[in-house]
RNA sequence: GUGGCUGUAGCUCAGGUGGUUAGAGCGCCAGGUUGUGGUCCUGGAGGUCGCGGGUUCGAGUCCCGUCAGCCACCCCA
């Protein structure tokens, strides 16, 4: 038998039991949140077909999306023709017909065109599922990680580009993340219009403002050059460069009269400064890559760690209309779990490290112990939420360095001179005291001495 | 998908210019302590040197390939 060296795929990852319990924490706060908001949780197949999933997220994008090799013979659809090329695309269409979800918006559209009769608008979901890239591995990057999405379809009310930041805000606060988070916005409908006044549109505002989006990264000169090596005028990327230095929406009026692309993000970023939303930033660089936005666009990133952004979003008006159903707006914010996480350990931000400190362990170095009496003590401290667990071990040296490993706080000794004498140890883990107890008086001892 | 750096025990890492039995700390196991951990002492186990090939009398060390990790790009959570 050959031996086969345990691994996972690069990208993916297990989880201990440690790492296990982060994450379900962290997602435990956020779909408190969401209910709080009163949003719903859906869940829909981690395997998508691949005509739902392409044409969504525009090209580059796609590369990313992992396929699924069609089952039992695959070669069977490949026509004639084709065979006898390289050309591996044209093989793809004919050998895969299903992909891994990219994401949880499109899955979402889908959700929503296919069960359009039934769901009440505007449809307030969330959705704590992975999500599948194939794209090279990298600090806080990885091919499968959790996005814990919350969106509302059905509605163009602008209160909900507000909902959003909301969400974002009361997000990270409860995570514990609520001083570093910093939120920018933007808003695509702005960008439109006022790249249309430099005389940039269709194919070429998507490469311009491709460019811009990297500005915080490679600064504003390096900006300008690849502008100019895309064939963009003087005169273009001058105005460019003066709508980067921008700090306040109002100054696009300089290039358009157009209420319907400046007030959404002016009235926006009134709202948030009411309810006191502190360090949300207008940032006319922001771009985002996915095609689908339309409007309000979001992301957020934690100062003081660079994992990239934590958490991003917007408005998209026609992710239906792809699916038959228009006129069906909707807008959304993701938050990306497996990053948070990476960042909150760079943080040094903990807040999950009080789980499991009052855990109790039960030595049963017997086997004469009565199963009805030890059942009823241990159902007592059980029913207080307190953990339990049983080690059947004779060797007390081993059974003490096993509790200790486990960050027992609390051990309970039964052996065979405690079941004659009806009398248990209860030893404190931390100090090293150890007492006699009554049987009948150990849950309610060791409870006094968790509370 | 492109490029750079790295890959030695379960973990963190030593191993000038190739040289014979590959080391340390931590962890693990056993004993000191036949019913008591976290401290201490003694002993022990554990290595296809990522994998495959090449150069050489000889490769952990040099070369090529490959895989994985990290970093940059692309893109993004």
């Amino acid at each position: 038998m050959q031996r086969v060296e345990p691994r996972v795929p690069s990208g993916f990852r297990d989880f201990s039991p440690e790492e296990s319990r982060r994450r379900h924490w962290l997602f435990t706060q956020l779909r408190q949140v969401f209910e709080l908001f009163g949003y719903d949780p859906i869940e829909t197949p981690a395997v998508e077909l691949l005509e739902i999933l392409l044409g969504k997220y525009g090209e580059e994008a796609e590369k990313l999306v992992f396929r699924i090799l069609n089952s039992g013979d695959f070669l069977k659809d490949v026509p004639e023709e084709i065979r006898q090329t390289n050309d591996y695309k044209k093989w793809l269409k004919h050998i895969s017909d299903k992909g891994l979800r990219y994401d949880l918006t499109v899955p979402l559209a889908r959700y929503v065109a296919q069960n359009r009769g039934k769901i009440t608008l505007p449809f307030k979901r969330y959705q704590i599922q992975p999500v599948w890239r194939a794209e090279r591995p990298q600090k806080g990057r990885f091919r499968e990680f959790v996005q814990c999405d919350a969106d509302v379809i059905g509605s163009y009310d602008p209160y909900y580009d507000f909902e959003m930041v909301l969400l974002l805000d009361e997000g990270f606060r409860k995570i514990g993340l609520g001083d570093h988070r910093k939120i920018l916005i933007n808003d695509r409908r702005l960008l439109q219009e006022v790249f249309k006044t430099f005389g940039i549109e269709g194919d070429g505002f998507r490469k311009a403002t491709g460019i811009i989006d990297k500005l915080d990264k490679v600064g504003i000169d390096k900006v300008k050059q690849l502008l100019e090596s895309e064939g963009f005028s003087a005169d273009q990327i001058a105005n460019i460069e003066q709508w980067l230095g921008f700090k306040d929406p109002e100054e696009a009026r300089k290039y358009i009269n157009d209420d319907e692309a400046i007030k959404p993000i002016i009235t926006l970023l009134k709202q948030i400064k009411d309810p006191g939303i502190t360090n949300v930033e207008w940032t006319p660089s922001l771009v985002r890559g996915l095609d689908y936005y339309t409007g309000t666009i979001y992301e957020v990133v934690l100062e003081g760690a660079p994992v990239g952004s934590v958490s991003g979003g917007g408005r998209y008006d026609n992710l239906t209309e792809l699916f038959g159903v228009p006129n069906m707006p909707g807008i959304g914010i993701s938050f990306g779990a497996d990053r948070i996480l990476t960042a909150m350990e760079m943080l040094k931000i903990e807040p999950w490290d009080t789980y499991h400190t009052n855990k109790v362990m039960v030595i049963l170095a017997t086997d004469k112990v009565s199963w009805k009496t030890l059942n009823s003590v241990v159902a007592d401290i059980r029913a207080q939420n307190i953990p339990v667990e049983i080690l059947p071990q004779k060797k007390m040296k081993k059974a003490f360095k096993t509790a200790n490993n486990k960050n027992v706080r609390i051990t309970i000794i039964i052996g065979d001179r405690e079941v004659e004498t009806a009398e248990w140890g209860v030893k404190d883990m931390q100090t090293g005291k150890q007492e006699s107890i009554p049987v009948e008086k150990v849950a309610e001892t060791v409870l006094n001495m968790l509370s």
